[in-house]
DNA sequence: TGTCTATAAATGTATATACATCTATAGACA
DNA sequence: TGTCTATAGATGTATATACATTTATAGACA
């Protein structure tokens, strides 16, 4: 018995469509572990390599995670990859050519925190907060703004690292991997301060991007501030080329 | 003479790094026809498969472009792609199991539309304009409205098309290969309309995403509205497996 | 001159093979 | 009992090979 569908698709197409069906269907739940590699090669008749890149393809779709030597299994579902997508448009730009330049406007230690932050999060007790607020430029424009609050207590030397090359998010995903991340994402009007760091006015719209991580406890809180408009839309004109 | 790197990183790695390097210098400039995977095995010493595997990759990364039996292109910068995945939204939420149903509201043919809808089709001459707009819920709870504005001269048999199934995004990709899209995200406050539509209210925060899709004459404008407050971030929460 | 066709060239897929690397664990050993 | 080690098993990478599919084009032919 294959399990292959018998549509007109590539092998690794197959494959890719035999798993997402298995964890559509509940058969294989959130975290579940797969057949290795080796027993679905058996079991579908297909060799190990095409196997293999249908499920390193269905990890990079977010679909799955995979740990050399242990296993695959299956993953939460995808919402947050799209939303650090979104995150990651500063990078991109500075990866397509344009350039880059941080500019660290606050980088404080907070040591007796208020209530407020505190709830922010999730605490019973005090405890000291890294904060800092960076705004990010593409060839000298203003296009993000990025407000940081880590709980230092747990995070060590946060403030030694580099802030102007590494996002916090892949910081802390390095340096602390077994992190819970919780995204939200809106839309909501400038503040005075936002739109004399952004260049733009009062109320503007902005996107927001907000990140929770935990480790037990909460450890790092990130607000991401981007103006989407006319402005960021320069250059996303497709044109396909000529004959 | 390699051109690779020689730093500690697997060769399909590397490969993926020369090729961006040389987009990035702007020794390869856009729509530029990248040297063929056979050319590439020969200069650069390593096996087709590499160099297949690391093209393949940057394909989908939305660097490249490839066209079977032809060649390998420079693509334009990918904020489209990142901007496409927003749009993908509900779709992906669809792909993970949730219940996924599409409204029509609106569903009408404009012989004599008036002079603003001209204008955004960027047109001299009148001509009949395929309007529609739904409603896409997740769950029953309504997320996105879609708005799209059609040319219909261009675009055959555009109403028959199944609106609750395929995106026009996709269904205008495929009938049309040859088009230039571009496109606008920004945040915008809800009407009444789109307020009651949304089960929001008025004045709340939406993103909207607008794209524009040519082929000469520009034959169609979608404009989507997701709602992107607490509720869109549901599930968004990821927790890794305990061991 | 125009049209059809065979062909070359490029990318796409599939397999077999080999070795590298990482991880958990069973078992030896103090 | 605790610790170290070898090993099995899993994923990761790299290559050689073969064939399929698509496209543009050169050349035959009417």
């Amino acid at each position: 018995m294959s399990g292959l569908s018998n549509t007109a698709l590539p092998l690794y197409e197959k494959v890719k469509d035999f798993v997402l069906d298995n964890i559509g269907n509940g058969n294989w739940p959130q975290n579940q572990k797969l057949p290795s590699e080796h027993e679905l090669t058996s079991s579908l008749g297909v060799s190990r390599m095409t196997v293999h890149r249908a499920l390193r393809e269905l990890t990079a779709e977010g679909y799955l995670r995979r740990v050399q030597g242990v296993g695959t299994f299956v993953s939460p579902p995808k919402a947050q990859s799209t939303l650090i997508e979104i995150s990651n448009i500063i990078s991109e730009i500075k990866a397509r050519g344009s350039r880059h330049r941080a500019e660290v406007i606050v980088l404080e230690r907070i040591e007796r925190p208020d209530q407020t932050l505190l709830d922010a999060f999730e605490f019973k007790r005090h405890c000291p907060i890294d904060h800092s607020l960076v705004v990010h430029y593409e060839n000298g424009v203003p296009v993000q703004l990025e407000e940081r609050y880590v709980n230092t207590e747990l995070v060590k030397n946060y403030l030694d690292q580099d802030f102007t090359s590494i996002g916090t998010y892949d910081y802390l995903q390095h340096s602390t991997p077994l992190t819970e991340v919780e995204h939200l994402i809106s839309a909501v009007p400038a503040t005075e301060r936002h739109a004399r760091l952004l260049h733009i006015r009062e109320r503007d719209s902005c996107l927001v991007l907000n990140r929770k991580t935990w480790t037990g406890q909460t450890i790092a809180t990130v607000n991401t501030f981007t103006y989407v408009g006319s402005r960021y839309s320069l250059g996303s004109r497709y044109l396909p080329p000529k004959k």
